[in-house]
RNA sequence: UCCUCGGUAGCUCAAUGGUAGAGCAUCCGGCUGUUAACCGGAGGGUUGCAGGUUCGAAUCCUGCCCGAGGAGCCA
């Protein structure tokens, strides 16, 4: 019977096959062990010379790296295992035989490891992440889905900016131009108006010339957008979904976590309350440590470093100025020159995870806005229509996928955290 | 666009102006419980490219190419 390596503790004193490839070989005299992978996890099998069919064994000494196998045997405890179970072979096929496979279970520099992405992902560290994101993916969903948000997708192909003019990728559209979307937050707000709470999920395109570990030119955001809210409600939507998300890859995930060797009591402290800070009251605690810094302006990575620095868990940020946020969002009424605008620090020096706010609902201060930012009225006539046709107060966030998944993993650079990370200078493999 | 660091065997690195080397990988041999197994042997090099200084350059100088980290911008 085929099964899963994860599923092999279900399976003891069994015969079973294993589909996989070799992970790895130890030899010892007339004994054999190999470690095949299957996707699912690791298993040792033993083979010895005296108690197996000769032919096993030869191939077991001319089977190579990678090589695409099938095992079949007796599942034994065997505490002396990687695993706690072995499999005692006695039968062993080679579907192919692998040439010499470049990536050796030594160290290896990212430099030799990007280009050949495409047989990185077969590493054990790199399929845990893989399967943490596809958990994060499968959490962030359910979170909104059990809550009744709709799952309303915004188009990727997109005809103006949402954010600024510069960081945009110019595709051929028939005999026009088209963008592909930096944000699917305009749409939200449209989307949010006709089915009250939605999200959308899906790529997103910045063609800006950062080369750090926090950027990815393409990259998954997940934007919720809510009518009727304003931005406490903003802020506790976002606060419980990333609860909800860290117990839920705690919970599922552990086995991954530790392969990743994660310090869980980093992510066991993430709880509510999130503490919520004024713009203002960053400012004071990037000044403690950097005199230089000038308020007005928005925080870099050394500013976002001493904030997170400050807190063991993410930290809200709120009421920015005005003019370092985007023409959407609403000022506050209390003070003009500060926005109703949130950003989420992550812990342990994530980086800026979370970006959203309360968003302009008035028909003249946004059409001001517009025009005061040198933008085109005509280009978003669409989006002033949802100001003059029932317009309410509404808000959401966008959360960057891959800076979550790093935060949660404890890895650093963003590129291990896609499948096929797209970035400056680098779009092989 | 700017700043910093780097490029030596398939991979990871050493050799600080004087014979280019080690570990891993590969190939051959040994070992009946290995855990990135171990032990012995072999093959493997236009030191990123082009100039220059020098009796002599991987090493010093100039230019270029490529890569990494970071700034700005941003999730």
């Amino acid at each position: 019977m085929h099964i899963y390596i994860e599923n092999i503790a279900k399976h003891e004193a069994k015969e079973v096959t294993v589909k996989g490839w070799l992970y790895n070989k130890r030899s010892s005299g007339k004994i054999r062990f190999i470690l095949i992978r299957d996707g699912t996890g690791i298993v040792q099998s033993v083979i010895a010379k005296d108690e197996t069919k000769n032919s096993i064994f030869e191939i077991a000494d001319k089977i190579t790296q990678e090589s695409s196998v099938m095992l079949t045997g007796l599942v034994k405890k065997e505490d002396r295992a990687p695993g706690g179970y072995e499999i005692v072979a006695n039968d062993l096929q080679i579907i192919q035989l692998a040439q010499e496979y470049p990536i050796t279970p030594k160290d290896h520099s990212v430099e030799f490891l990007l280009p050949l992405r495409h047989l990185w992902l077969r590493s054990k560290k790199q399929s845990a992440i893989m399967r943490v994101r596809h958990e994060i993916i499968k959490a962030c969903r359910d979170f909104f889905d059990d809550q009744g948000f709709v799952c309303a997708d915004a188009p990727i192909l997109t005809p103006a900016a949402v954010e600024g003019t510069t960081t945009l990728f110019e595709v051929e559209y028939y005999d026009q131009k088209a963008y592909l979307s930096q944000s699917g937050q305009l749409y939200n707000e449209a989307t949010a108006a006709a089915l009250g709470k939605v999200y959308c999920f899906g790529p997103t395109f910045r063609a800006e010339k950062s080369k750090t570990r926090r950027h990815l030119t393409e990259f998954w955001m997940l934007e919720p957008e809510v009518a009727f809210i304003e931005l406490d409600g903003i802020m506790d939507l976002a606060e419980n979904m990333v609860v909800y998300i860290v117990k839920r890859i705690l919970e599922r995930k552990s086995t991954e976590l530790k392969t990743l060797e994660r310090d869980f009591s980093k992510l066991e402290s993430i709880k509510k309350p999130f503490p919520r800070i004024t713009y203002e009251e960053a400012v004071k605690i990037v000044q403690k440590k950097d005199k230089t810094f000038p308020e007005g302006n928005d925080f870099g990575a050394p500013h976002e470093t001493i904030i997170s620095e400050s807190f063991d868990k993410p930290v809200f940020i709120h009421h920015y100025p005005v003019n370092i946020k985007a023409f959407y969002m609403k000022r506050d009424p209390a003070d003009e020159s500060l926005s109703l605008s949130v950003d989420m620090i992550g812990s342990e020096n994530a980086g800026e995870l979370i970006g959203g706010g309360q968003r302009e609902d008035n028909y003249e201060t946004l059409l001001k806005s517009i025009k005061e930012r040198g933008l085109s009225e005509d280009t978003y006539a669409w989006y002033l229509d949802l100001r003059k046709y029932g317009t309410c107060p509404h808000g959401g966030f966008g959360l960057g996928l891959e800076r979550t998944i790093a935060w949660i993993c404890g890895i650093k650079h963003c590129r291990e955290t896609i499948p096929f990370p797209r970035m400056l200078d680098r779009v092989y493999p």
